[in-house]
DNA sequence: ATCTATAGAAACGGCCCGTTTCGATTGATG
DNA sequence: CATCAATCGAAACGGGCCGTTTCTATAGAT
């Protein structure tokens, strides 16, 4: 026991197996550098200094800054994916709004960004990034599985795709930067994607 | 006049203004490694080894990475944006195909994910892709008043909104390197966002 | 003829890469 | 209880890119 804080405590080995301290350590720090300074900062040096980690021990756990990154992300927990009001207008409406606080009050947002970024340079990340989006679209298609029950969807709708088309428009304010929102213009941008455009 | 080739021939000086000749290295060299090896090999000492230029000469031109980027994206000619076929729905099957094709069958696509991976990190090219994107909203949204002056879209519709909500489909397949759509998949799509979910 | 801004080459200190080496730690094994 | 094995953090490695500075050469502008 010495006088230093449980911060300045120099971690060790516990023995012949993977540290869970170390691990939270970094990836905490991991994801304080991305939330500050944004992915232009990030760095596997960079993540061992903040976390008085070593290097090895990072590269032991994670190969490469992406996986890393990815794994930054899946502790990040999100909102409900597909919330249940009784009507596809305000579900989707609540997907939305959740989503858009979700990204810009808490660290979420800064979190995917990075992560979209780095998949457009390593294509293992991209594919794992597809896949996991594949199963949100899943998750949420369940919103218009009920619509549909209810007759309140046209049964050529597509619930995956139409949850694609969503999560979408969702994704390209987070990248331009534009998710501060009113619940006017998102009702509007609601309105939009469940009438269609055309003249009923 | 030496016995190299063109490609081989030392540019230089032509006095105290811009060479063109440099210019146009510069700007190709960037592209070519761009779409040869992505992002990841892309700095400005490979660009300035590849184009036979000093990095000195490349700094002076573009401050940084992200200006460079967005100027090689901009020499990418584009598809047009707000096709006149006559209906709303053929308008935007063939924008989003043209759109397709253009990223997939020629450098666009890569060039394009890479600078909105580099927006990420650069705030000022993320304000320069979404000033980019807001002009073409606007130029876009004339397949929106040409349909609403035929009758055939709602008076509601907000051109340059549904214009931004088809791109981000379009988006997100770039970035999620799923540009291969069948025509049958496309016009599913289509349907999605011009009849919305709803029944009618 | 002189001035001036350009061109490419080379080298600088600094940071990060991914790896290797090292001594210390501690659970598992016999 | 002694040994083994895998982990931990620290430090250092060669290599690459950063953005800048210094250099010589070039050629239009004055």
């Amino acid at each position: 026991m010495t006088g230093k804080t449980a911060a300045e405590a120099r971690r060790t080995s516990i023995g012949a197996q993977r540290n869970p301290a170390s691990q939270d350590a970094i990836l905490q720090a991991a994801e304080e550098i991305l939330v500050e300074n944004g992915l232009g900062s990030f760095s596997i040096e960079a993540v061992a200094r903040r976390a008085h980690a070593g290097k090895p021990t990072i590269y032991r756990w994670w190969p490469n800054r992406a996986i890393l990154l990815l794994d930054v992300y899946h502790r990040q927990k999100y909102v409900d994916i597909a919330p249940d009001t009784g009507t596809i207008e305000t579900d989707i409406f609540q997907l939305l709004s959740g989503l858009f606080e979700f990204w810009s009050a808490g660290h979420g947002g800064a979190v995917f960004r990075s992560v979209i970024a780095e998949a457009q340079t390593d294509p293992a990340a991209c594919k794992a990034v597809a896949a996991y989006m594949a199963d949100r679209y899943r998750q949420g298609g369940e919103i218009f599985r009920r619509a549909k029950a209810r007759g309140d969807v046209a049964d050529w709708v597509v619930p995956e795709l139409a949850m694609e088309i969503i999560t979408s428009f969702a994704w390209k304010r987070l990248l331009t930067d534009r998710l501060d929102m009113t619940p006017e213009e998102l009702r509007l941008v609601v309105r939009h994607l469940v009438h269609g455009f055309e003249v009923t």
